[in-house]
DNA sequence: TATTTTACTGAATATATATACAGTATAATA
DNA sequence: TATTATACTGTATATATATTCAGTAAAATA
């Protein structure tokens, strides 16, 4: 019963951008001049929907009583649940540490950007995943882990080399590191004599272009 | 003549916790309930105070429309410019207007993320442009504006169908569009019969896994 | 199929609220 | 010393605003 639909979505938004611009909450007659109604009773059900469904609380009789529930409505509002991360070059040998000498620069990013947390930026290098859409330059998100499924995208160090691939475990012993780009080749890791480590998940991505 | 005294300083501290407690701002009536006055004529002047000072503003005629300057703590403290952003759906026919009825969402962004500004998230629609990197609902960001060079992607509408592509203008009066995928053929318009908007360029990429 | 939910228009109204006006008093400034 | 700014009380009122009531219509759900 928790579910938001897309109209009772739209005016929520439109609460926090009117917050946004303004510093304090929309009347009914406000929301309805951003939203094209004509009644205020329009805006009065949504925002009826909305409280009652949990994503704002209305002050009774307060004139702009609207709060936004979940966080800070002032937070909430202006997406201050922003973050500083590191962008780290995926250097051809190496671990993609978080040591200082492999940081490039921090940037800001809402915490929340991807759906899941993250915690780096890794810059890639070379075109074996060209087919998933991962491109050299780009920066993935990655979410340190080792918990990966058959299908993620992991970002794996074999020895010293790190690698960015899709993670196949075919057998107790086996992992096969897939690209997604037929110029590549699978490389396929036995767990018995050779050392893999997944230094973590991909998340999401971001090209600056 | 910029000093605040410190009554005026407990006025606005009083609406800053209002606000922070309730997500909206006091009436003047509430700050005489804070601040113990026995007439709402003694918050309007402060208030009216405050804001000749420069430390609040206040809309006129509306209810609760205090609003603290300056009070954006986190831009503030960490110098970081973040913007709400439509998300606006590529519908395979229609323009990519900022109308409500295409608007996702709208979502946190810095708003240098991608060096260049820009105004709007499109969601992409098809694999026209696959090599470059670019997936299904991948979202790009886009800059409003009719300033394209050979070579950029561009956000163009033929007649109602909006199309990512390539931008190439071999001659005056032909523009060629060109997809990023062997599966897509080139679309070469003719500008002497045919119409052609660019919406904007693209600017930069984000893919939320 | 009947019922509920969503998504509105349109009108009416009690009251919440901004805001002006009339005073009083003290401290700071010119 | 005259003037201005600060700091209030107290009253009044136009209007901004929440909120209820009466409908319509389509879509989702039972």
């Amino acid at each position: 019963m928790k579910d938001i639909t897309p109209q009772q979505n739209k005016v929520l938004d439109c609460i926090k951008v009117y917050i946004k611009e303004t510093g304090f909450p929309p009347t009914r007659s406000d929301i309805c001049k951003e939203m094209g109604f004509k009644s205020p009773n329009s805006a009065e059900t949504h925002l009826r929907a909305l409280e009652k469904k949990g994503f704002i609380s209305i002050a009774s009789g307060a004139s702009r009583g609207i709060s936004i529930i979940g966080e800070d409505s002032y937070k909430e509002s202006n997406n201050i649940e922003t973050d500083n991360y590191p962008i780290i070059g995926l250097v051809a040998a190496g671990s993609p540490t978080l040591a200082s000498e492999n940081i490039e620069k921090q940037v800001s990013c809402p915490s929340n950007f991807f759906g899941s947390s993250f915690d780096y930026f890794l810059r890639v290098k070379g075109l074996s995943m060209k087919d998933a859409g991962i491109m050299e330059d780009d920066l993935i998100a990655v979410k340190k882990t080792h918990e990966v499924r058959d299908g993620d995208i992991v970002i794996a160090r074999i020895d010293d080399e790190v690698t960015v691939k899709y993670f196949k475990k075919p057998a107790q012993d086996t992992v096969i590191l897939e690209p997604a780009n037929d110029d590549f080749s699978n490389i396929e890791i036995d767990l018995k004599s050779e050392d893999l480590f997944i230094e973590g998940k991909y998340i999401g991505l971001i090209r600056e272009s």
